[in-house]
DNA sequence: TTGTAAGCGTTATCAA
DNA sequence: TTGATAACGCTTACAA
């Protein structure tokens, strides 16, 4: 490996006139700077990240933590992310898994953004404690290391309901997502509130569902099994939705006829499902742009950082039709 | 920021006594090394990464580098790395985009695995060079520090176009992918070999594609403008022909009936059109867990890591039917 | 303008 | 069994 010890022996000066050189330092003579450069490209010398950090404490490196690698692999927003990162001089690295944890707290990250339920709570407070920088995603935490960019569940979920309650269903459904997550809470609460609110005559009903296709196609099910005319299904993310169309392959019921669905997420495929999969859109680029721009103000502590919120709107799809015919 | 200086001081001990028992080195009495290791705990003591990684110049890092993160095309595939890696101590992080290429030669990574366009032969091969050990997924390259761990293309796309050519097609097209790819070109040269093998009165053509949806749909365009009976399509890729599938929506053709479709991958998405997409599967999961399993070989150097082949098998779907009705 | 030297937090060699 | 110390490659006062 060839350090900037090297350098100066071939260049014939110290250390420290390298370092600077290769710094961009104005301290040093343009011709001496010229010499060194020269001879750094020469021996193929490349800088070793390791000391760098070391000393200066900073990588200039943030990591996303995902629960898994494997279903929507949050594409755009990781685009998003890395775009805005790169933008600033910052490289973004994708991490999953506890074991990955590590790289927080030894130093190999100078923040990360957080969208991954195997972080406590605890764990996250306790790195912003020792001064990490953090964006979560996935919950509300309140650390003046902390910010919050979130989707915003609740105008989402408050549009997908009124939007079968205006198509005339009255008898809903709403299949939630798993236990701990927070998507699933803050949509099932707004979804029961907009029933609340909705007037009197109104059957609702909650299903357990697990953001995947497998509980999606459960639900449908269960909604058939119990059918007594046109329902509303409100599947709280697309994957699900996805899965009760699967389910209803092969039955009497008709998406859009006997059973109507709204999904969350606009994923890909909700535009090439027949019927089209109306759902709840939104700019999964903006919102990995914004988590990585909230990130470095915070890092870079200019202009403080704020918490934000990712809009969301409704896209109309055939899968609900109206409740008469 | 607590480093073993600490720990030493309020243990009572030298820092390497520390080290040692952070390291679990026998050389240190059970008693003093609980003493130390509790006044870790007890400061809430982290290694520095970047000194440990100094000094031992190993990170136990591995980074995977693809082109983008667009597309949910490689969740199996980098969930089955990962799974493999963790098995073995190490962490795998993600990468994109030119700007982190630093980090293979600035030593914050072990070793690579490569599925990213953007890395020229050139430069793989000087990392190789410098000692950095690869393992490259979508491209042959001969170097001691490189292995390759490749999809067997040549055995799809031949399965394929035998495909087509047993259901009695004989007005054949390939849609290949963007020029440099490696699998485009693969699979484009078996596509030709096997028609070339399967007799005569076979009409054969390639159209441009891209890998993406619209490249599909352009091709369909291109496809039913000069329509004169059934014809065989073997697409690259399936996002390609899912873009075929949207292209003929709204036409008088049919998939599976005028126009007969095979994909290559055997996304999510080809089991829930319609009709139903055959194509080309391969355990992507298996290909990242061959692909970590190599690159950990080659890092360990114990027994010798080696190029392997990831097999393929046909899935047929509804997207072909026979040439006469 | 350039050089000397200290120090970042570890590991590891050698002495005690 | 433990301690002193050099070294990893780099940055950065401070001195020359």
């Amino acid at each position: 490996m060839v350090s900037i010890k090297d350098i100066a022996k071939h260049a014939g000066v110290s250390i420290s006139t390298v370092s600077y050189a290769l710094n961009g330092n104005p301290k040093v003579t343009e011709e001496t700077s010229k010499r060194i450069l020269a001879v750094a490209k020469e021996l193929n010398y490349v800088p070793n990240a390791a000391a760098r950090t070391l000393k200066k404490r900073e990588t200039r490196i943030i990591g996303a933590f995902l629960t898994t690698f494997e279903g929507a692999f949050y594409g755009e927003l990781l685009q998003g992310m890395k775009e805005e990162m790169n933008k600033h001089g910052y490289d973004l690295v994708i991490c999953s898994g506890t074991q990955s944890h590590r790289m927080l707290p030894e130093g190999m990250l100078d923040g990360a953004i957080i969208l991954d339920r195997l972080f406590s709570d605890k764990e996250l407070l306790l790195h912003a404690n020792r001064g990490h920088k953090l964006v979560v995603l996935d919950r509300k935490l309140k650390h003046d290391n902390i910010v919050q960019v979130l989707l915003d569940n609740k105008a989402g979920a408050t549009f997908a309901m009124e939007y079968l309650l205006r198509r005339g269903h009255k008898k809903l459904y709403a299949v939630s997502g798993p236990e701990g997550s927070f998507d699933s809470v803050q949509r099932l609460a707004a979804a029961r509130q907009t029933v609340e609110r909705g007037g009197p005559g109104i059957r609702y009903e909650e299903l357990p569902g697990n953001f995947d296709k497998a509980s999606g196609a459960a639900a449908a099910r269960r909604i058939i099994a119990e059918y007594d005319g046109p329902v509303g299904v409100f599947c709280l993310n697309d994957e699900m939705a996805i899965g009760m169309y699967h389910a209803l392959k092969g039955t009497p019921f008709r998406i859009g006829e006997h059973v109507h669905v709204v999904g969350f997420d606009h994923i890909d495929i909700a535009d090439y499902v027949q019927p089209r999969l109306a759902t709840i859109d939104y700019s999964e680029r903006r919102w990995g742009a914004v988590a990585a721009e909230q990130l470095i103000k915070l890092i870079e502590g200019g202009s403080s950082a704020e918490h934000e919120r990712i809009y969301v709107s409704l896209v109309e799809g055939d899968s609900v039709g109206r409740a008469n015919g």
